[in-house]
DNA sequence: TTAAGTGCACTACCTATATAGTGCACTGTA
DNA sequence: TACAGTGCACTATATAGGTAGTGCACTTAA
């Protein structure tokens, strides 16, 4: 797994499982790989694992089962949802306008480039 | 000064000095803060803001005179601005729409954020 | 000439992040 | 029962970031 230098990479595991949860990938109540398993495939040392999901077990986001591993909890996705979208427009949205703001950028030039962008999604 | 969690504080700092360039509040060929004076404004380290004007003179945006301070590099403020705005558009805004395609916001919704937002910066 | 302000090179110490490795208790299965 | 897989608690090491403090060479102005 590739991992930018801007965040932890357990922070960046961590927004990869609840990446996976958003789009289904995991499901609730579903178990999630082993923090050893998970360590194998990402390419990191399993302690940066057991730290990520310590995180999003805080959150309560999983669950754990001592003896069986960790598993996705009831609303989590919800939870996930709720709580980005939230980060989306209250803190994202703003830095963007701000910053286009500071370059001069126009309503109506951000809106050209948004538009190229979605095309390019599709 | 207040610092968020997710930069270095040098960073920070040296982000602000740029934005301040930027803005006209540093001319090109003027002095800047001294890395003490700055310090002690800003309320970090000396250690700190050294770091951060290193960065900055690294990338030559800023230039030093031995016993007489930092001073502000010519063509600093062109070459701050064309820089943001690759950044911005190369980096922000495709991270802005892939995160809103997660969230299943529509541009026209977004749209309709940002021009909110926009209203609200006048 | 003297003193204040400046850049700058040090040392020391602390925390967060990340890696490396060991060991143990618990679980389910062969 | 034995064993593999699991969570989890350790220790040790390394690097980046940040603070704290000292000292020295250079520049400018009193």
């Amino acid at each position: 797994m590739e991992f930018k230098n801007t965040k932890s990479i357990f922070t960046q595991i961590g927004d990869d499982v609840k990446d996976k949860i958003m789009e289904g990938e995991y499901t609730e109540e579903g178990k999630i790989p082993s923090t050893r398993e998970l360590a194998g495939i990402v390419g990191v040392n399993p302690n940066t694992t057991i730290k990520a999901y310590a995180v999003l077990q805080q959150e309560g986001i999983i669950y754990t089962q001592r003896g069986k591993g960790y598993f996705v909890s009831q609303g989590a996705k919800e939870t996930i949802i709720k709580d980005r979208k939230e980060e989306f427009l209250n803190e994202v949205l703003p830095e963007t306008v701000e910053q286009a703001n500071k370059l001069e950028i126009s309503f109506d030039e951000l809106q050209n480039y948004l538009k190229d962008l979605y095309h390019e999604e599709k």
